[in-house]
RNA sequence: GGCGGCGUAGCCAAGUGGUAAGGCGGCGGUCUGCAAAACCGCUAUUCUCCGGUUCAAGUCCGGACGCCGCCUCCA
């Protein structure tokens, strides 16, 4: 079946076809690991969780890469959450190296949590610094580098179609800089390869390189990695909307300069989660909500992940409490019938089966439909003439896309107490005794479990 | 100033030329020993507004208004 996705490169949708039969090669920017991860951030990362998977459900090989920047733009004194980082690690004395490995492991917590599958590699900037002097290297033989009060610059007048992903004008006279230009650079676009030039003498992340001490460019990581663990010219890049004009466009810059070729056939870009004013969630606006935040509010990280899925990823999704209230009652509500439909056994219909299984796949593959491939799981739900057996296999057949672990979530065995109430509770109405019958429940209650009397039979649901 | 996007019911949100998906919420009803659940029905004559193209427009074109993002680190 055909796989449309939306390329941010020609802004069209696009049938995909894969540089090796069957196999996609996948490279996810991942998270700068100086804070916690806010839900906003994880929105690209269900993103990507929903395009592998989507592949994998079309009989796809996958190999996903999301890197950890752990360097870069530590340094960078523009960066009001910085300054916080400096001092929190200060007075908790911890060096940046911990900070940055407590922020990895707290971010690895959160992509389990949501049920995002690992990626294959997750490589750490520091890890690969040769990596990068080596593509430096390579960008410097062919002539694109120049050197400046310390650093190591690319000279972007050089490439004549850099900025061709975000369609930049390169008029240097209509372009106004919102902060103070580095005087150092001959072109607004040229960024910097290389540091040497810092402004912490207290920077602690430094390497020898043959442009002296210091550390890497943010972008120069993304091109060094990508192409060490999935080769110089590969499927697909995601990442945020916000990439497009700086990071991914100086990537693209580089690589290609680097490699000589075409770099990445499928630029894809989520956009972003919204609060109240339709306003992005940063940091620095004191709206920032972590999964945790969630948690400590008595939502579970999957009923995030079921918000996240009924919008489309490249549009604006608005964030509100009340939104993700609506999606907890809509994922409460799938469980339940799975607990309804587990009751019954029999075979599925194989050809509505075939019939349903193809509308969801027609949906995921079009540039992943998420909300409309939702919409088809409820469809089927509501479907008076399927039988529970058919339902219960499609779910579970569409849960391997949506990952909202529907049929896994709450089999856990009830404490065997529990289960001789229940039975003795069934036993008594059985004879109509409804008054003992009304005790037990009540007992069971206490014991922090709901008993639904459903036509299929007695179900016990623990209560939050 | 440049670039990009958005404006669909009470809320979230699909739909990009053929007569408004889905979820949440709400209302009414059925069922049930009761409760809950479940089930059934209803819940946008209309897609910010004004023009235009077309047999036909949330959907294309032009304009207005409103909102947001990027251009600086950023998902």
């Amino acid at each position: 079946m055909e796989i449309k996705l939306t390329n941010t490169m020609s802004r069209e949708k696009e049938v995909f076809q894969p540089i090796k039969p069957n196999k996609v090669n996948i490279y996810t920017c991942g998270l700068t690991v100086y804070n916690y991860a806010h839900i906003g951030n994880l929105r690209a990362y269900v993103f990507s969780d929903i395009l592998r998977r989507m592949f994998e459900y079309n009989g796809f090989k996958v190999n996903h890469v999301m890197n950890i920047t752990d360097v870069g733009h530590l340094t960078d004194d523009q960066d009001s959450g910085e300054d916080k980082l400096e001092k929190g690690a200060r007075r908790e004395h911890k060096t940046v190296w911990e900070i940055a490995q407590y922020y990895t492991d707290e971010f690895i917590k959160d992509l389990n949590q949501l049920n995002i599958i690992i990626p294959e590699v997750m490589p750490k900037a520091t890890d690969h610094i040769s990596e990068m002097i080596e593509l430096i290297k390579l960008i410097e033989k062919r002539g694109f580098t120049y050197s400046a009060g310390g650093n190591l610059y690319f000279d972007t007048t050089q490439l004549k179609d850099y900025g061709k992903l975000a369609r930049l004008k390169l008029d240097a006279e209509k372009t106004r800089t919102r902060v103070e230009e580095d005087t150092y650079k001959k072109n607004p676009f040229d960024f910097v390869l290389w540091f040497t030039r810092y402004k912490y003498s207290s920077h602690s992340m430094l390497w020898d390189s043959p442009w002296g001490k210091g550390f890497p460019g943010w972008h120069v990581e993304c091109s060094a990695m990508s192409s060490k663990y999935l080769g110089n010219h590969f499927d697909i890049h995601t990442g945020g909307i916000d990439h497009i004009p700086v990071h991914h466009t100086n990537e693209i810059a580089q690589s290609e300069v680097a490699f000589g070729h075409k770099w990445v056939n499928y630029w894809l870009h989520n956009d972003f989660l919204v609060i109240e004013d339709n306003q992005k969630m940063a940091k620095s606006k004191q709206n920032f909500l972590r999964l945790q935040t969630l948690i400590d509010r008595g939502f579970h990280p999957l009923d995030y992940r079921y918000f996240l899925l009924g919008a489309h990823y490249r549009k604006n999704l608005l964030f509100s409490f009340d939104n993700l209230q609506a999606a907890k009652n809509a994922v409460e509500k799938l469980r339940d019938w799975v607990m309804r439909l587990k009751k019954v056994e029999d075979e599925p219909d194989q050809t509505a089966y075939r019939e349903y299984q193809q509308q969801f796949n027609r949906e995921i593959n079009d540039d992943l439909n998420t909300p409309r491939a939702l919409s088809v799981l409820w469809e089927v739900l509501n479907h008076d003439q399927l039988s529970g057996g058919t339902k219960l296999s499609l779910l579970e057949n569409f849960d391997q896309v949506l990952g909202l672990n529907l049929s896994t979530g709450k089999s856990e065995e009830l404490p065997e107490q529990l289960k001789l109430l229940v039975g003795n509770r069934d036993e008594a109405r059985n004879q109509k005794n409804f008054k003992l019958a009304d005790q037990l429940r009540n007992e069971i209650t206490r014991l922090g479990y709901q008993v639904i009397d459903s036509p299929e039979g007695t179900i016990v649901k623990k209560m939050k």
